[in-house]
DNA sequence: TCCGTCATGTAAATGGTTACATGATTCG
DNA sequence: CGAATCATGTAACCATTTACATGACGGA
């Protein structure tokens, strides 16, 4: 992926969160914060793994940090270096990541279990996303007002459209799948009538 | 997810592969391949993963095994204890596990790289699903005809309209995306026309 | 004979979550 | 004053990938 050999060089959270800071200077526990309400569609990160690679940043000079007050409070800002490996990074093609979807792959061996439990679990997706798309939704017209003018927000006008365009066609497939479901209980096996 | 206090009980592995054995003994070289060729879509395992995730299974009596020949091939096939394992997963409800997508995160911070960049990977991302599209539909009517009349088939039918489902939402969305990408490029900052 | 594929496995490193420990501040 | 939230961090564990090591078999 890197050119190189065999190296991995794929810690993406020390990027994410030089992305992040890009929005403004931060604490670790804001920009855990602002990730789940901007990103959190299709990122996560754990304060198991922002402290550790916040550390790591500054000690190699791409972060800042200010100590604010008696309270211990840390902010972090982006360095030039920081921005810079930021770009680097922007340039190389994503790595996509084994998928693994848990309701699917029950869904897929759901012949082996009962049909009240599968249809509550593609019920139960299909919330997921409905719930997602309307949160979407509401946020749309927030974000072009509060990033009005600014460069960033045709992109992340473009990554929220990617989060509607995926729950809509989710519930979408999640109406039809409970359908299915429901033939199948009733009909049970009326395989032949075209 | 459990019930339980805090532990985890979240080795998915194990139970893909007492999945994939309901569909025959295999395997584990075996097991993977069907894994990529049947839910490479929504799931995916290594080697790595699936060697010691065996051993572990047959040690628990989940899974029997049968050695072939003199060549070591090691076939595996489930056990009644491995069917009812499988069932009482079933029943539990999918974990969600947090969401990681590369190439939006580099498309949200995308004010901060070249657009020409951005263009090719969302470019590359509508060529990965395009051609997924294409290899499920033409996988449809097969797996119509090899499952045809089993109790397995809906279900089978369910994930794979999924993957179209999912795959036609991203090409359009990449659509979308790269012409308001393209705008991007030639207006260059045309902000006030409405 | 050499290459590609089938085949099994291990070790090391990385990635990532969860639980735990600690304490300040804010609001009712 | 008590609860919720803000805030930082560590340790243990689990998950996952990658690289490596090994070798049989089939066909060109």
């Amino acid at each position: 992926m890197t050119g190189k050999k065999g190296v991995a060089v794929r810690t993406t959270t020390t990027e994410a969160l030089l992305g992040m800071l890009t929005l403004g200077a931060m604490s670790g526990y804001e920009i855990r914060q602002r990730i789940e309400l901007s990103i959190g569609n299709f990122w996560s990160e754990s304060f198991g793994q922002i402290y550790p690679a916040l550390a790591k940043l500054r000690k190699q000079g791409l972060v800042e940090v200010e100590e604010t007050g008696r309270t211990g409070r840390k902010v972090y800002s982006l360095t030039a270096a920081g921005r810079e490996r930021l770009a680097e990074w922007l340039e190389l093609m994503p790595t996509v990541r084994g998928p693994r979807n848990e309701m699917l792959l029950k869904l897929f061996f759901g012949a082996n279990g009962s049909l009240e439990c599968t249809r509550e679990q593609v019920m139960a997706e299909r919330e997921r996303f409905r719930a997602a798309l309307q949160r979407y939704t509401l946020f749309e017209p927030e974000i072009r007002r509060r990033q009005a003018g600014r460069p960033a927000l045709p992109f992340f006008l473009m990554t929220l459209r990617y989060g509607i365009a995926e729950a809509k066609a989710v519930v979408d497939w999640a109406d039809e799948t409970l359908r299915l479901l429901d033939e199948i209980a009733e009909g049970k096996v009326q395989e032949e009538e075209r």
